[in-house]
DNA sequence: ATGCATGAGTT
DNA sequence: ACTCATGCATA
């Protein structure tokens, strides 16, 4: 069995809401039409070409100098409300509304009206890497706020061109192989949103132009939605079984891949922002998301169970949102929530640590409770960090397939017998393929490895399982 | 959109 | 101590 083959297959709890993400995001954040696009992080207007100038990983070279001191913490102190709009705040996190009736459209009865307090903190700047220090008072008490955007942003259409979702399927449970011949699962013909049937309610938003806007309100109507059981072997792994909780059923990749693609379309066309689904959903069926989780669903960067998971949810949001006269009420339930918890301030690694990094994580993508104190040592960061970031990056290195090519071809990582050996290489190794990075959003879910053999030198055995299955 | 962090559940 | 799901913070 996998590592993945995790038995909590519906772990789908309530969760905790304490920590509700704050993320203002708006349109054309999502490489698509990307027009209107007017995020206030903290009440700082973005430059909108920033958005999309993924100036890869500036692969800093050979020397862990100190970053020029340039203070990387932008100085956003506070946000007092800077959108005359009213801003429900919950002074406490909000109960946690896990019963909340399915169907409740965006009722949300705002129990205290305040207004939003100016949440101030202060950059810590240090040399190589930045990291909370003596912050403890930074964010020990940070007001989240969400609002909501125009919906008039949903002029910016998109054109049906999206990412060529290229998530490699091989990492997922079910999904036998890559390439299967012929009826591969990477299809690009997506022949979803084909039909250009006129959604049954075109929002009040007045924007019903789209003739490419197709709703399946058979698919989306009643989620359950047990179809296609093309979807070759799947869920062999956790005979966990019995997910009572949510409709996890046995959707292929395809489904998945066609699914992911129309929500975002159907998203962007009725004029939401991830940020948005993710709290409708919260409000509607008590479990809420943040933008991060919805932008990976569309990215199919989630494994294959959590997006199994996700997909009933997201569906019935979609319908919901189709159907309903007033979409914008679904967000339009603004909240705001006290998180007074604390969070260790995000580091920011340098180029060359990352790179560093990279290097060893080829050697040895898991270093023991030794090698990690070697490692940050060698690199003079935290054990933690170093510890944490090789977590993230397995995740990452499961999520998608990295462009294994790259790496794999730079021969001077060899598999070294005995990871303890590690020298300390700080080649800046070309591991962080900065060129796939600059060429827009859709290079960066590049080539699905095609090549298992590969594979087994870099990955651990849990996936090259699934590969040679 | 993605890097780093957290926490629950596993192994 | 790890995996996995998820999110805050940031580019």
């Amino acid at each position: 069995m996998s590592e993945r083959a995790q038995s909590p297959e519906c772990q789908v709890r309530p969760y905790d809401f304490s920590r509700v993400n704050p993320c203002t995001q708006t349109l054309g954040q999502d490489g698509l039409g990307g027009a209107a696009s007017f995020q206030l992080p903290h009440g700082v207007l973005p430059d909108p070409s920033l958005l999309y100038n993924k100036t890869a990983y500036a692969s800093a070279q050979t020397f862990f100098s100190f970053a020029p001191v340039a203070g990387e913490y932008r100085g956003s102190d506070q946000q007092t409300g800077e959108f005359g709009q009213p801003k429900h705040w919950y002074p406490f996190a909000a109960p946690e509304y896990t019963g909340q009736v399915p169907g409740v459209t965006a009722a949300t009865q705002p129990t205290n009206l305040s207004p939003p307090i100016a949440e101030t903190r202060e950059q810590i700047k240090l040399p190589e890497i930045k990291t909370e220090k003596d912050a403890g008072d930074d964010y020990s008490t940070e007001i989240k706020v969400q609002q909501y955007p125009t919906p008039s942003a949903s002029a910016a259409m998109p054109h049906g061109v999206f990412y060529s979702a290229a998530w490699n399927p091989s990492f997922w449970p079910g999904i036998t192989h890559i390439t299967p011949p012929g009826n591969s699962t990477l299809n690009p013909s997506t022949p979803s949103a084909s039909s250009p049937s006129m959604s049954p309610s075109p929002p009040s938003n007045g924007l019903s132009g789209n003739a490419f806007f197709s709703v399946n309100t058979t698919q989306a109507a009643t989620e359950p939605q047990t179809q296609n059981p093309s979807s070759s072997t799947r869920s062999s792994g956790s005979s966990s079984g019995g997910c009572s909780d949510s409709e996890e059923e046995n959707l292929s990749t395809e489904e998945l891949e066609q699914f992911a693609k129309e929500l975002k379309h159907k998203r962007i066309t009725l004029g939401f922002t991830q940020a948005d689904v993710g709290l409708a959903l919260g409000n509607l069926y008590g479990k809420m998301f943040s933008q991060t989780t919805i932008c990976r669903f569309e990215a199919l960067q989630l494994s294959f169970k959590n997006m199994c998971k996700l997909k009933p949810l997201l569906q019935r949001w979609l319908n919901e949102a189709e159907t309903s006269e007033n979409p914008q009420d679904m967000y339009k339930i603004e909240r705001v929530f006290v998180d007074t918890r604390k969070r260790k301030r995000r580091t920011s690694l340098e180029g060359a640590v990352r790179s560093a990094l990279e290097s060893y994580f080829i050697k040895c993508p898991k270093p023991n409770t030794q090698e990690i104190t070697h490692i940050s040592d060698d690199l003079g960061l935290e054990r933690d960090v170093v510890r944490v970031w090789f977590c993230n990056r397995r995740q990452k290195g499961k999520r998608l397939a990295l462009p294994l090519d790259e790496e794999c071809d730079g021969q001077f990582y060899e598999q070294s017998p005995s990871p303890l050996n590690m020298a300390p290489s700080p080649i800046p190794s070309q591991s962080y393929p900065a060129s796939s990075y600059t060429g827009g959003p859709s290079t960066l879910y590049m080539a699905p490895l095609h090549r298992p053999d590969v594979l087994k030198q870099t990955l651990h055995p849990g996936l090259v399982g699934h590969l040679t299955g």
